[in-house]
DNA sequence: CGATAGTTTGACACAGCTCAATAGGCGTGG
DNA sequence: CCACGCCTATTGAGCTGTGTCAAACTATCG
């Protein structure tokens, strides 16, 4: 019965019925036999905070859509010094097409719900689907964007810039319904004080002085270590330098 | 005559016959016929050192294959801070597809010589033939592997460091012919030293100490400012940090 | 041969790092 | 319920790598 259910109601398989990739992500570009293939072959799982989910140099024969939560991608020098060179939130696509192996470290920045399926069934899709390599092309350039706006903040901001501009990134990933146009935001940051300097290229300590810095100034509040607020958002901008 | 043996030499348009971008590039995912439509379409040009090839925010209607010379690719904040977020040597692909604007600038770093063709045309063979966008996704993915990588280079490397993964860069971009085991290594210099510190996230001042520090050490010799001779690329190496 | 643009070198300042101590939050166990 | 320990974050003091400002040097070109 529940098999049924889920083939007729228009064929949108149970599993994607209430998933924001089916819209946003990558999962749109398929057609219902597709999805309903791809569903098949799909687990939903969550990870825990803190675990890894590829390592670097590790064979990939998985890909993900993330459906909650906040992973980071990370590399690390071989004397130990560590980037995160991306944040991915829902409903990004997690995954290396046309490479076996990962050059990158992906972890669980908070807990993560993810619907993963085997690499092999969706590279297939890739061959029969053009839909499907064209919406990858978009997130690939999206995040080409994005990586390349970040390095303009890892090379040539300051410190109190590089922390305004991370929570502003923080303010518009983590609740996109949220209207563009409201002043106040308030969020939880996904990512510990360690995190957020190896993102930015800074030491904890220097991250720290300067979230004070911004508290003392009343640009934002901070309650728990975690949860931000923030009155108005463009005197946060505003300290973004841009 | 020179049109029939364009068209009869294995269908292949005269202007393509040497192109690099026939093989690696783009256009190698190109049927014959299409190949002759987009040459009919494009022109090659030389760009003169310094000028600019697409501005910020500016409407892009050609893409462009790079034949020779290199790319600059850069973003400034509003104060003038200038980052250069990539480079593009031969036969790489420029342009960004799904956006009339771009959010980047691009400037001849040296002379360089481009093959043009008309947005809409290009857009439009990207839906008749698959092979594009795969071409496309092939090259997003690398510039994006590229850029995270760079990323690690401006937010966790010394200047020390970041001065010898540019060189290594260069040494591995700019002759893709030369025997990857082969110890010694020459080439020039692309940019200027106000460009490599834009690349770097440096200042002139601090690219200039490095450089002659790496002289003094006996790790490259330079001439005329841009000619670089490195002994041993392994000794090079070690000192980037990775 | 002088003008111009790019580069190197020097002296000093300061942003951000290092090291160290303190404070706060939270779960565990008595 | 408090006491304890653990982990994360904050704060302080001093140091250092890189930036700033200024001057000298070098190549190129009319």
């Amino acid at each position: 019965m529940e098999l049924r259910k889920d083939i007729h109601s228009d064929g949108i398989p149970l599993l994607c019925e209430s998933c924001q990739a089916r819209h946003r992500g990558v999962c749109g570009a398929l057609e219902p036999e597709q999805l309903i293939a791809l569903a098949k072959a799909s687990h939903k799982h969550v990870v825990k905070e803190g675990e890894e989910l590829i390592g670097d140099a590790e064979r990939i024969d998985v890909y993900s859509n993330v459906l909650s939560g906040v992973v980071k991608l990370t590399k690390t020098l071989s004397d130990g010094r560590q980037q995160i060179v991306g944040l991915q939130f829902a409903p990004d696509f997690l995954g290396r097409p046309f490479r076996k192996e990962s050059s990158i470290n992906a972890e669980a920045a908070t807990d993560v719900s993810l619907c993963s399926f085997p690499k092999a069934t969706m590279d297939r899709m890739m061959q029969e689907q053009p839909g499907l390599e064209h919406r990858l092309l978009q997130q690939a350039l999206i995040e080409l964007d994005d990586a390349r706006d970040w390095m303009v903040t890892l090379g040539r901001k300051t410190a109190a810039e590089k922390v305004a501009s991370f929570l502003m990134l923080i303010a518009r990933n983590i609740d996109p319904s949220r209207d563009p146009e409201r002043r106040a935001v308030t969020f939880d940051l996904p990512l510990t004080r360690a995190d957020i300097a190896d993102f930015l290229g800074l030491t904890i300590e220097t991250v720290s002085r300067q979230l004070t810095r911004l508290r003392t100034d009343n640009v934002i509040r901070i309650e728990n270590n975690r949860h931000v607020f923030v009155d108005d958002i463009r005197r946060l901008e505003a300290r973004a330098g841009n």
